[in-house]
DNA sequence: TTCAATTCCGGCAACGATACCGGCAACCAT
DNA sequence: ATGGTTGCCGGTATCGTTGCCGGAATTGAA
């Protein structure tokens, strides 16, 4: 019921000014040390917390960061853990949205965030996203933007993520030393960036092994696992099919599962398949599938400290880029040849 | 880089003064419908955005809402949506925090939300809280709080969940018809709600087809996957094992398909399975898990509607429980009869 | 004794916005 | 002509906090 105490009552208390309860609460400089004792005592006793609305709408900073996700996912709802995690110990609020792979929700989350007057971004793009001129609009007010995960070259930003292309080609790689000839690559929308990237790993390693390109294995599709079902189909009806299948994401790799084992195919034996990712559900389903892992919640961490470091520096700072490793799980999916000792 | 427009600004290029412009900007009334236009005309020129902070400040509100969740799973990311679809909606920001299942970090989370001058409070209590001191502080400052999902009644508030004991007694009640006779219940620890309703559901069940409660088919154990592994060993390691399982989570289902495949059981011939939430891995995994279903983003958007609700009536409302119905979604690992058509 | 340095503190303005009060015309009615 | 209403607007206090400035009291040294 009681109003929460402010430093007027401490001062009315103490028959003392405002300003000397101030500064006594804080930095505590050229103040006699038994009206500061006094003070902290009282502050104390009621309890007092400093007004942050106040505090903010004075120094115009509010210690908090907006977050924008596509979705929250294992993989990203870890991420943002990681976030969290280092934004707190820091001294920031976290405020997350959702665009849920949206653009207009996207652009909505950025002007909220924006009015909420948070103090700087962290950003993993939606897969529908092609222009990102409300990310610069942030920019142009000059608060500091860190992209993490889903990064685009069209957003000139620092950045956190992992080496798409390594883990592109570390599946692909897998995939042509357990003996398959053919294989596929299930892609998602053309202008996601990752995607991309994790399908320029794929050509890499089919040039190294000297395994020519073919077009038509090459889908695009949807982020999703229904539209991942049906571009299988699709790629198992070819007259010449694939005799592997690498998805950017575990998403696809189940639907891709779901595809394989209608037409009665068998994993690894007559088709291997590798996800990204690294969710659970990979080991939990039969064949369990082999998938690329992160590490989702370090990256979050690198996120939000590349975040502060950059709101510190803000000008002066390079677009630093940070990029962590993937590493393959092999799993019943692609596991062809008998385990090499 | 320009600081954004304030009111002042407009005042000052219009020549009027900081009440009117305020005035000509929202309710309108007293106002020549002149400068009412100029001010408008103005104020879009520049861009002008009502500072967030300053009028918190002032009136004492920060239309701001915080969520507090045990983590950020795939039933409770979709609670999370439907909150937030609602706020947004009714013009308030969702700050959510995810307590981990830890309780020290439950009260950090709610001492920070405090901090931050929320308007009130939507939780999920963490598996791990046997006190509620620090929501019950919530309340002593007048802030409207609203329970939902895991809900306790420890805790005087409002609240949204589903029927638990009716998905209990659904799930059970389906095993008892499949011609299941031993059927053991994982249940969470011992002072989580959820888990001791579903529990009471399992035991009208038993109760209403004439089935006595046999207390060595009822385990408690940590709402996990690796507990419930290892706890449904020893069930079937048991003399005389149970024929049938209803774990309340589908984590826990999962550890115990794994433990019953490791020991070579098949599903549902030998044994039968049933979880709850129907995550989505449900019908993934081999066999398919047949679970209780409940409407988790409806419950979500339930959940924001009666906190608005709470927050405008505040007193005199009383203690609202709106409950949901789940609904039980038969897949192979109980299916043990054929359909009934 | 006088002057300067030091220590400690209070007053005022400001951050951006709204609420309340009251003033000044213009108008109508008596 | 006078008084009251109405329409429109400005001034000021306020929310809780901090930064800046200047002043009083105490102390020390010359």
């Amino acid at each position: 019921m009681e109003k929460p105490a402010t430093i007027k009552d401490i001062a009315k208390r103490l028959n003392i000014s405002l300003s000397t309860v101030s500064r006594a609460l804080r930095n505590a400089s050229d103040v006699n040390s038994d009206t500061k004792k006094a003070v902290m005592a009282l502050s104390e006793e009621l309890n007092y917390q400093p007004n942050k609305l106040a505090l903010s709408l004075r120094q115009k900073q509010t210690h908090t960061i907006g977050v924008i996700v596509p979705n929250l996912d294992y993989v990203l709802s870890l991420m943002v853990r990681g976030i969290d995690e280092v934004a707190l110990e820091a001294g920031f609020t976290v405020m997350v949205c959702q665009s849920n792979e949206s653009f207009g929700r996207e652009i909505l989350n950025t002007r909220r965030l924006l009015e909420s007057l948070v103090d700087g971004f962290i950003i993993s793009v939606s897969s529908e996203s092609k222009s990102f001129e409300h990310f610069k609009k942030i920019q142009e007010r000059n608060l500091p933007v860190v992209v993490f995960d889903r990064v685009t070259p069209h957003l000139t930003a620092p950045s956190v993520r992992i080496d798409n292309e390594e883990g592109g080609f570390i599946a692909t790689e897998h995939l042509i030393e357990q003996g398959y000839k053919r294989i596929a690559v299930l892609a998602g929308p053309e202008n996601l960036g990752v995607s991309n990237s994790r399908m320029d790993g794929y050509l890499n390693a089919l040039k190294k092994h000297k395994i020519k390109k073919d077009p038509a294995l090459i889908v695009h599709c949807d982020f999703n696992q229904d539209y991942a079902y049906f571009a299988t189909l699709e790629l198992l009806a070819m007259k010449k099919r694939p005799d592997a299948i690498f998805t950017i994401s575990d998403r696809m790799a189940i639907g891709a599962m779901l595809a394989i084992k209608k037409k009665g195919l068998r994993m690894p034996e007559d088709i291997g398949l590798v996800g990204f990712n690294n969710e659970p559900v990979t080991s939990l389903v039969t064949p369990s599938i082999s998938s690329v892992d992160m590490p989702s919640f370090e990256l979050g961490k690198a996120a939000a400290k590349l975040f502060i470091e950059t709101m510190h520096n803000k000008e002066n700072m390079d677009l630093e880029e940070k990029v962590l490793k993937p590493k393959l799980i092999i799993r019943e999916s692609s596991q062809k040849l008998p385990i090499r000792k």
